[in-house]
DNA sequence: AGCAACATACATACTAGTTGGTATGCTGTC
DNA sequence: GACAGCATACCAACTAGTATGTATGTTGCT
């Protein structure tokens, strides 16, 4: 009995949950693009084919709908990215240097940066309802890939002398760094020198030599 | 018939050099804090301590008026930090420590973060204008540290495996990540940690004993 | 005197949010 | 099982506030 409605990406009529998804996914590209502050309701009502009832019958207002995208739809990007696959990976660094080697350099990705760095960059000094929800965000990515490298020194593919917090914080200040630099030069040759960079740091954490001295593996204790 | 308006920090009457850099400096606090698209104009007036005449006299718009604050404020404010304290400095490794080590962990500065990334990350994607004048003084300031890095190489200080370029980069790119966490986290003892990271990453680029092996050096080519 | 350097008041445009109303589908009742 | 009753889902037009930018007037140097 349930509707088949066909081709646009128009909502069905009365379908609460498909118009909830098309309002947040609208909200996302046009946040994305234009950062929240300036993203345009009406042009987020286009994108989603519905109208401003539609919006304020779901959200209580404009906030609100970036909270929701906050947690939601970024939220479920890092996931994908970065959780799922460490979650079950044989081997962290290899699977760390995988997710790397994932980031796009599609000219749009570039331009746009990292949605949740983005976001976090904006909204941190201005409203802490933003800054709290990208603060979690950023706080599980680390937590996971520092517990990936935690397991992989425990199975012997990480050297021992890696703290795992440090090492994961530096992984992410290093990736939004060079996101952030790529995204100012529009040159999509700086990401990719600047992934290759973060994959031979990635190398010297495996398992090393124990006669070898260390003293320039950066983050440690 | 001279208004001697004594204590305010209202420009004095007919002094179009202090005009223009009043409001070339209140229009840096206010795009520091709030970027450049929601940065308030009228706000901006009440701080200089002059009107929309005057604004409008000195400069064509509000975009020329931030032209103005990346080509000259920002621009001297990184140039200060870094190209100075390089230009001229015996030991790069140290100078690099001692400009690090510089960085404010005042609340504030914290919470805005770096300005030129600030404006950098919020306007690229939008303006053109924006965009070269930030990637400008990304480049000189990459430009700067390679130079120092090269020298001290020439100089004995920096160690022959170092790629000044890649180095230089990956600097640019740490500290400005770990900016933005700490921003994000509003918490001086993760940017501490960050600078830490990046002061013991700076040692080892120092010159090493040439029969021990550096695979674990990130960026070289 | 005449132009640069401002001030004041106002026009114009945009945009988040509101209001009042309509259509749809579920649910309990007979 | 059908229909009254009702809550949910949505629409279109409007409002109120705010923002940049302008038109015009005034003041002070040189």
């Amino acid at each position: 009995m349930k509707k088949a409605h066909a081709k646009t990406n128009r909502p069905a009529a009365r379908d609460p949950v498909r118009t909830r998804e098309a309002l947040l996914n609208a909200a996302f590209a046009e946040i994305h693009r234009s950062g929240f502050r300036s993203a345009d309701v009406d042009a987020i009502l286009r994108v989603a084919g519905v109208t401003k009832g539609a919006l304020y019958h779901h959200f209580e207002n404009k906030e609100a709908l970036g909270y929701a995208v906050v947690d939601v739809v970024v939220a479920d990007i890092m996931r994908q990215k970065w959780q799922v696959p460490l979650r079950d990976a044989e081997n962290p660094i290899n699977a760390l240097i995988a997710v790397l080697k994932g980031t796009s350099l599609e000219k749009h990705d570039i331009e746009c940066g990292c949605p949740l760095n983005n976001i976090a960059q904006e909204m941190s000094p201005l409203d802490e309802g933003f800054r709290r929800r990208t603060a979690k965000l950023f706080r599980e990515w680390q937590g996971a890939i520092a517990k990936t490298l935690r397991e992989g020194r425990a199975h012997g593919d990480v050297d021992q002398g890696v703290d795992p917090d440090q090492s994961s914080t530096f992984l992410i200040a290093a990736y939004e760094g060079y996101i952030s630099l790529a995204k100012n030069s529009q040159n999509g040759a700086d990401l990719k020198a600047g992934l290759d960079a973060m994959v031979r740091y990635l190398d010297t954490l495996r398992v090393q030599p124990t006669d070898r001295l260390q003293a320039s593996r950066p983050p440690r204790s």
